[in-house]
DNA sequence: TTACTACTTTAGAATCATTCTAATTTTCTT
DNA sequence: AAGAAAATTAGAATGATTCTAAAGTAGTAA
């Protein structure tokens, strides 16, 4: 046990969400959903995604993950932060939200909703659309 | 010749900006100062000025641009940009602006300062400071 | 069920940006 | 010119991610 987890929802929850995204629901889809699609907000790397399956008992291949997370994504089921470290972290709160990064760890902050307000679009430039909008507040611990 | 780009400042002013910035005027660091700090607004990664030097009829080895490029940032004379494709980009501008991206290519294009208005910085999570902010527009080509 | 086909998973190799290492070279100071 | 400290270098190492090709599994039609 490298970490403490709390209950997913149940597979059968987690498979009927796969289906209503056009999933499949194998036996590696459902475990992540089971992990992920509980309604908690939370930030995690593929790394640390299967460090918490193997604690659940569902050990898989990384590039299942991956594969897996690249689905969710497509699926709108996560939201990919690409600001933070090295590792893309995957988010499992979909609304409207920003991030503090801690940039010594690459860890992320959401920032409240309410605390900050989203700048107007700019004119984008032609024959391009927005696809994300993403602000991040890097952070340094204070010395 | 793999590129075409327009003439630098000369190796007397580059030499002169790295003294200001306590950085030995070595030939390496004086020719990668003439290409980036000439006062225009660019978007470069390391392998881009490798090549971009190769060009120049200054070659160096890559770990030596990556050397300059964090001396360059430490020293406030470029500022990095994570938010791109896969690689990190350095930008010359270092006014108050952000970027669009567009992420098929990883390219950045600045938005106009003038067009977006920064919103207030929430409140930090206790014992950090604010390093950078950065607003990315992700953009994706029209279908 | 069975058989079929398409989709998934998998281990391991490959890739790519970046960092590290240890040796050589250069710069600055005397 | 000589020495010490700093910089450069080639190439190896790292780490996240993607790719490959083979083996397994799910949905479907008979």
């Amino acid at each position: 046990m490298t970490g403490n987890h709390p209950k997913p929802i149940s597979p059968e929850k987690a498979a009927e969400k796969l289906r209503a995204a056009s999933l499949r629901p194998t036996r590696q889809r459902i475990a992540i959903a089971e992990r992920l699609l509980d309604g908690r907000a939370r930030h995690v790397s593929a790394e640390q995604l299967r460090d918490e399956l193997v604690d659940y008992g569902q050990p898989m291949a990384l590039a299942t993950i991956y594969n897996c997370l690249h689905q969710f994504e497509e699926a709108g089921l996560v939201r990919p932060v690409h600001h933070a470290g090295d590792a893309v972290l995957y988010d499992t709160n979909l609304g409207d939200h920003h991030h503090f990064v801690d940039v010594e760890t690459g860890e992320l902050i959401d920032i409240d909703p309410g605390e900050i307000t989203l700048p107007v679009l700019p004119d984008l430039p032609d024959g391009f659309e927005a696809e994300t909008i993403e602000l991040t507040v890097r952070l340094r611990r204070k010395s």
